[in-house]
DNA sequence: CAATCAATGCTAACAGTGTCAACATAACTT
DNA sequence: AAGTTATGTTGACACTGTTAGCATTGATTG
């Protein structure tokens, strides 16, 4: 986690925003706990620590923007294996085993996701950036369930997949239960979406 | 959030342990966000910052302890829950329909539980403090569960249900969906334990 | 009862944090 | 070339958790 310039580094940094966002995603790829530091960060990108204020109005600021960059790629992990696995009820289980595999892979950046969705700030400055990424979230499961449901069926059924891999995710990161994928596949197999 | 003892102040607090517990945990349940402040705290508590390190040697510790009175708490609501709907499937239904309520009525408090309840430190001091209550709560869930089913799908059951509500649990903490008792009820009861 | 000692409190200090104000330099505009 | 805007910097403030050293109280002994 070297500075970014270390020889000879202008003033001007060219894209410090850019270099602060990759460099903050890269720390939450290597941590567990999804706080990063405000100072630290400004340390390991050689600049001086009230430098990212010019960029992000605040703390919170850049970690929202982090959580939104990490809600995109989430998404688009969930959209790949749900298109590989030919869509369809098959698409939909992979998309909840998708969802599990991604946040054992990104504990920080899944956990800081959640830990600023709800915040207001988001809604001030852009209504449709944090709440229109879980939307399509939402829509992207509820698309891939099965198409016979009454619409109230399907709501409850949307509820139902989401949280049961949101609580293996959860409870794996906290390190209440084992990551063992068979068993993953097995209890989101479980759930007869047309059982009463 | 005066001073426990606002005037004529002895030297010594009487059980500062005990009153900064239940204080830290007061403030847990008025707040959302499970972190504290131990200099706050003490200023709460009308004494100096450094005074609570007689009694917990750091912050850590304090929050752990809150933590582990936290997890009782839960264990007892569901076990009341269960007990008062008799057992069987429908106090399993109810165990779960509690962890929800549970959750929602103690937000900060169930976030720290979990937050703390994969730490090291607490197997250090006492192997069988938090990993136990746990191993409980887990055990509750696997007595309450339908009986005749093979060892291997009660484990998955159990993951099952321990997954679905702790998801439901943080969905809802989160703000990604509504608190709705009849829905959750609706979820929980989805689930078909005897479905492959 | 008096002396000692452990338990429990205090203040002062250190390193760390997020944030603001004031100033400096580079880049862009006219 | 001059002025303006964008983007850095240093210095400071208030806050945090934590440690070291000192003070006071309550309990335990001789």
């Amino acid at each position: 986690m070297l500075p970014v310039l270390p020889v000879n580094a202008p003033y001007h940094h060219g894209d410090l925003r850019a270099a602060a966002l990759q460099m903050g995603m890269e720390k939450l790829e290597n941590q567990e706990q999804p706080d990063l530091g405000l100072r630290a960060l400004a340390r390991d990108l050689g600049v001086s620590a009230t430098a990212l204020y010019r960029h992000f109005p605040n703390k919170d600021a850049l970690l929202d923007a982090l959580a939104l960059e990490g809600l995109s790629r989430l998404g688009h992990s969930q959209a790949e294996a749900a298109e590989a696995a030919g869509g369809g009820e098959a698409g939909f289980a992979e998309v909840g085993i998708t969802y599990v595999e991604w946040a054992v892979q990104h504990p920080a950046l899944l956990r800081l996701i959640y830990s600023r969705v709800g915040r207001v700030d988001l809604a001030i400055d852009d209504p449709s950036a944090m709440g229109e990424a879980f939307r399509q979230l939402r829509k992207g499961i509820a698309a891939k369930m099965p198409g016979d449901l009454a619409p109230e069926e399907r709501t409850a059924a949307t509820l139902h997949a989401w949280s049961l891999v949101h609580g293996l995710a959860m409870l794996i990161l906290d390190g209440q239960i084992d990551y063992d994928p068979a068993m993953i596949r097995k209890v989101v197999l479980m759930t007869d979406f047309r059982a009463p």
